[in-house]
Formats: structure tokens, sequence, C-alpha cells
DNA sequence: CCTCTGACCGACA
DNA sequence: ATGTCGGCCAGAG
């Protein structure tokens, strides 16, 4: 419903609909996108998002539950930081009760 | 222009 | 249950 014909355009737009304290996996938004196969661009989308400010990349992490980007946003643990500020529980690069804090893109955003 | 890799996920042995 | 492999799009060399 865009102009974006981008890939990385659409996960750009669905990680900034992600609401303050929730989470995602990469997989979820590829899979809203059509392209559950491309999970690994999801990712690397979010690398690129580093110039757009406006992408909370931090809110984005596996189907684990597991920060495995955290190494992308400055080696710190400042995406652990950024989690828990916004009050989900991060343990050893692990979410706690992940699926509680999960934010479903298909579910949440019915377009 | 061609090749390879990348913050993943799911299937198969 | 654990380990390995393939797959998708786009950008960099």
């Amino acid at each position: 419903m865009k102009d974006n014909s981008g890939f990385f355009q659409r996960v750009y737009e669905v990680c900034r609909k992600i609401p303050e304290g929730r989470v995602t996996s990469y997989g979820a938004i590829a899979k809203y996108l059509g392209a559950a196969r491309s999970a690994r661009m999801v990712g690397w989308a979010m690398n690129s998002s580093r110039n757009f400010e406006d992408v909370p990349a931090h809110r984005v992490v596996n189907r684990n539950g597991m920060l495995t980007g955290k190494s992308h946003f400055g080696g710190s643990d400042a995406m652990q930081q950024l989690l828990e500020s916004e009050g989900v529980s991060v343990k050893d690069l692990q979410i706690q009760n992940f699926q509680k804090y999960f934010w479903d893109p298909m579910k949440e955003i019915s377009e």
C-alpha cells in the first residue's frame, strides 16, 4: 500500500509500529511481508536501519527471544538496556516471558 | 556484470 | 533431541 517497492522499507514500517515495551521476531515480520524464508534479510534490513533512527531495531529479536543483533548495537549491552528501560526483562541476551512481550504484526496490524 | 554474504527460520537425518 | 543445510532479497567487492 505504498510506493515503497523495496523490501527494506516495509520492514522499517512494521518496526516503527512496534509498541513500546513490546518485541517481535524477524520471522514474524518476514511472514507478515509474505516472505518467511527471507527472515535473514529482515535482520539485514535492520542493519541498514541504523541509518534511520526511527526504526527501533532493539525491539526486534530472533524467534528464541534472544538478542542476536545486540552485537550490532555498538558492541555494548545497549540493546538490553533499551529493552529493560521499556519494561522488558532481559537475562543474558534472552528476553524473559518472551511470549508475553511478543508482538505479532500479523495479529496487531490488520489492514 | 558476476559472486558472495548477511542481526534467521524451518525441515530433515 | 541435536546437528546440518537450504532459501529468500538486496547491497558491496
